[in-house]
DNA sequence: ACTCCAGTTGCAAATCTTTGCAACTGGCTG
DNA sequence: CAGCCAGTTGCAAAGATTTGCAACTGGAGT
């Protein structure tokens, strides 16, 4: 009751109450090396609170999340995961849309675009837990001088339909 | 049948299929002058096909993306949105998690970001659409000296479980 | 220790997405 | 123009995530 206060301060500070199902999914998520899918949480929370609901573990897994105290990883096929926001260890993710290899981002790398949104749009980003997709070194494109997306344009008479959204 | 060529380059390189469903899923999200949610494109292409299917519409939506045609929207309690990406207009959102304020961000604010992951990862990041959170510049905390999110640690201990991952 | 109110929970059902599979078809080849 | 093969589709069902609601409970006040 003391090491941990921090928590236990801030989530009072949004109004909020510390129940033991939620402080069971926040421990089962810090206590975790990996990041778990909501499944894995359920199941081990379950474990411990057999009574627990998959619907209480969504939603207090959306709700850490939105306390920044977790962060989520959505990879292409497979359900997203949780991880654990620690102080000291924050990172962030760039996945490889080609081999699947995942690179940890340091939070230092994304200070100048954090500024930059402040400076431009008065926008004052919570980067907790951001996924990039794109190519790590290894799968790069030879000549990728036009690495990026190529620039689709003129699509509209693609299905030669003029259904106009409205 | 020409000033799409590049749209059906792509997707041929792509050793793809230019069906007429794909085509009007396409069509539609860059007809569409907003987001469209993948039930309202399912809809919309009902309107001319009914017998395309709403997976067939997933499928492509989610084809479509990785091809880097059109940009996802995810925004907390609603389903995901899809919106066209035009070349010129390719922009990203930041949306504020008190009022749900919506600001498009220029490609060019996040320049640094991608240069960065090229120099110190060899990670060529594919900025195709990127959805940002945090507070608008109506929606910051007064005194937001630490705007950002408390560092939490020391959770180790709340549920007073020991449960470790493995 | 008791009371009260708002935040939470468990349950069931709805929604949103994804997947398996056999039939179908675009588009190259002959 | 017929044949072929791999990419696609429609259907049905599974899987993932969210929501409505009445009952429950933290924890501040008394």
């Amino acid at each position: 009751m003391s090491c941990h206060q921090h928590v236990i301060d801030q989530l009072r500070g949004a109004g909020v109450r510390l129940t033991p199902q939620r402080a069971l999914v926040l421990d089962v998520v810090y206590h975790s090396h990996g990041h778990l899918t909501a499944d894995q949480v359920y199941e081990r929370v379950r474990t411990q609170s057999p009574q627990v609901d998959l619907s209480t573990v969504y939603r207090n897994l959306v709700f850490l999340r939105q306390q920044g105290l977790i962060g989520e990883l959505r990879l292409e096929g497979e359900p997203t995961r949780f991880e654990a926001v620690r102080s000291g260890a924050e990172h962030h993710h760039a996945v490889c849309s080609a081999c699947g290899a995942m690179i940890e981002i340091a939070p230092a790398d994304l200070a100048p675009l954090s500024e930059a949104l402040v400076r431009n749009y008065g926008f004052a980003v919570s980067l907790v837990h951001l996924t990039l997709n794109g190519h790590c070194a290894a799968c790069q494109p030879a000549g990728a001088s036009d690495k990026g997306q190529s620039s689709p344009h003129g699509v509209e008479a693609l299905a030669g339909s003029d259904a106009e959204a409205g």
